[in-house]
DNA sequence: GACATGGATATTGTATACAAATGCCATCGG
DNA sequence: CCGATGGCATTTGTATACAATATCCATGTC
């Protein structure tokens, strides 16, 4: 984290997930250089990294430009991903050891305190899920799907959505995170898989719902001004 | 295809793929460079790609050398490529067009001819099978899907196996390709995605054994010197 | 007034020089 | 003989200069 590209590419990315870097806004490399405070090779190197990411999309001209994300994209992300993660979960269920299980209950254990304080601690929700996932991740033991995980689960979307989740989302995932803990209790690989597809596709349609909602909203807005 | 950095990324893949460049081989970016007859800035970039194409591998310290597919990586990304490949297969089913159908039906027309040729025409068999995967990816109109297969489609091991494929084994891909079109044409997404994830599982089994018999050709060999 | 053309301007691609780090090997001490 | 240590050689990381290419705008022509 020390390089000057992995620098520039945590600057450049953040600034994409926090929006500070609208979609569609064009890179200049020189630009970009500027903002990170280094020279434009290590530049070069995030932006190609950020566009394996998908993150950042690329003219026919070799311009670059933030990516613009479609709802299609969006729900293109969530079938891929809920693919993936429901064989990773069926993997780990197969795999699962007792200190992989004692520390997913753990995980889980974090994640439910935090949604139960009077104001619910989002930050620690989140970093209970993503530790969550990740452990399973490990424990299914794919050094592919690892990878192909790693680029999809953070994403500007599913960032920006978390911290709208109403107090019975964040508890209905919990109430998941636990039966998902059973089926790897018990080594249910199909179990497992099931669970789990279905608890990354609610969370698409959760984000699809919040969307339609905006866009209403947001016409409604226009027809007043 | 014109830019150094393309010239590059082709000549270091082609290079790790006809084992010119045999796994584990450290790849200074200087020799490099020299090789493709261009400076290490392109270079550096080809890596990058090759190294998310997990081509090529990168020790602690940032040393980069051809990566090492053990059996367990090869099985790994075969089953990982078996379910996005019957995945694309179940959408290009719900999607299929007339247009596409008759343009699958011709590239698996022109895979067959080249498999009745009295020494069978191999490279003629992979170019229609590329063809015809190429057409049901565009089908199944999912970017992700497109890029995450595109990485996994030609690998190394694959490659260097088919050549080897006894005419009994392509006959049988044909007849396969036969049957996915019969479910194409059907438009029955459970059917093309069960014969696609069968097929390609088919063809791992077909590189296993493949394996397995050089193993106990190579120790039989050793045993005799 | 619309559109093509040309050149100025801006942006990306490549090479190279230098800085930083890593690895190797010889030497020294135990 | 084994292991630690220091310095030299090699390799990677970054900055910068220059070349190639694309964009943009003004000008001129129909």
């Amino acid at each position: 984290m020390s390089r000057a590209s992995d620098r520039a590419y945590s600057a450049i990315r953040n600034m994409i997930l926090s929006g500070e870097l609208p979609a569609g806004a064009q890179l200049g490399e020189e630009a970009l250089a500027d903002m990170c405070g280094v020279s434009r090779t290590p530049v070069r190197e995030a932006l190609r990294r950020l566009e394996a990411d998908m993150l950042v999309g690329r003219t026919d001209t070799q311009r670059t430009f933030v990516a613009d994300w479609s709802i299609d994209d969006v729900a293109d992300a969530f079938e891929l991903r809920a693919m993936l993660e429901g064989r990773a979960a069926r993997r780990a269920a197969e795999r699962m050891t007792e200190t992989a299980l004692e520390r997913i209950r753990k995980a889980n254990r974090a994640l439910g305190a935090a949604i139960q304080q009077p104001m619910p601690d989002v930050a620690g929700f989140l970093e209970g899920n993503r530790e969550f996932h990740a452990i399973i991740l490990e424990v299914a033991g794919s050094r592919r799907l690892a990878a192909l995980l790693g680029t999809l689960i953070e994403q500007p979307v599913v960032l920006r959505t978390a911290r709208q989740y109403t107090r019975e989302e964040l508890r209905r995932s919990h109430a998941e995170h636990e039966e998902l803990t059973a089926a790897f209790a018990r080594r249910d690989g199909a179990w497992a898989e099931a669970i789990m597809t279905s608890h990354i596709l609610r969370a698409y349609h959760a984000y699809a719902d919040a969307h339609r909602a905006r866009l209403a909203s947001g016409i409604t807005q226009e027809a007043a001004e």
